[in-house]
DNA sequence: GGACGACATGATATCTTATAACGTGCCGAC
DNA sequence: GTCGGCACGTTATAAGATATCATGTCGTCC
């Protein structure tokens, strides 16, 4: 939740340098991701956005995310109807996620083992890859731990039930 | 668009396996997700059901589809909000789709090469995968082949033409 | 400076996808 | 027989996304 300053100077920059546009309803809709760094949905930002001096209707919201998605700023998560931050924008990437079920960290992963098994099985098939989706749900590291802990609270406590 | 007779058998011998059971409305489902061979949306499925005796409403077909997807019998597709019948159900597995934005045709893989890399760098960072989204959009080797051949002729034809 | 065109946004309506909530009927266990 | 679990029916609504047309904004060209 961390004012999301670099990552914005980052986006100006970057669009700067492409010629392309970032308007203040762009900026605001990057900036509720970055500062959110989980996944937020479509509506939710509308939501946030709705705080501010005016009222806006879908159509904006996706018209802006549209943008942030073509200059890879953002990300969809399609499993959850969901948009994220991107980490590294500088260079283009496809995006691979790992979705905690428990607390619902989202976290990118920048390894590239992951693309390259990807690249040979398509290209062994003689698919050309446009576009990659790479979600995988499960239980992230802290929230394992956690739920260790638990269990083993739990077994002691039926131990001291028994004795 | 055969019948799936075979898949059937196979769904009905599974279930009885199982203990659970492949009731009327899962079948037709099933069929109908078979039948296709494509990815079929909820929607589309409740007006192929319509067709037979009895109306459907949303609720009974995502049911249906809830059940098949527990038993493997059937995969979602995240970024087509659709829904396919599975190859190769006997197995428990993820999966691993190549989605033509051509032709839309959809292809399972059954390549583990894939799975085992996204294992590694999950397993390495302590995250406990439950389901896999892989999803790769681009174009199939036919629509590929085809487009080669198109923009051959159209080059022909330039070249007759300045001739 | 004024006309124009490209692009961005506003506004309304609608469409698609998915689920909540509650009731009914079937069937086997006891 | 009745009880409980499960599948299904029915209605309503939530949640996500897009189509369409009007309006505004801004730089360019004359
Ligand atoms: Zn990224
Ligand atoms: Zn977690
Ligand atoms: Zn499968
Ligand atoms: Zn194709």
């Amino acid at each position: 939740m961390t004012a999301p300053r670099a990552e914005i100077a980052r986006a100006e920059v970057m669009c700067r340098e492409r010629g392309v546009r970032l308007t203040d309803q762009r900026r605001r809709v990057l900036e509720i991701l970055c500062a959110a760094g989980r996944p937020v949905g479509a509506y939710e930002i509308m939501d946030a956005m709705r705080e501010g001096p005016r009222v806006v209707a879908p159509p904006t919201v996706y018209r802006a995310l549209e943008f942030l998605l073509e200059q890879g700023l953002i990300h969809k998560i399609e499993s959850l109807h969901a948009f994220v931050g991107c980490d590294h924008p500088e260079h283009p990437h496809s995006s691979e996620f790992l979705i905690c079920l428990e607390c619902g960290d989202v976290a990118e992963l920048k390894d590239d083992a992951v693309e390259r098994s990807l690249a040979s099985v398509t290209r062994e098939s003689g698919f050309l890859p446009r576009r990659r989706v790479v979600e995988v749900m499960g239980i992230c590291a802290r929230c394992a731990r956690k739920e260790e802990c638990a269990r083993k609270e739990e077994a002691d406590r039926v131990r001291g039930l028994v004795d």
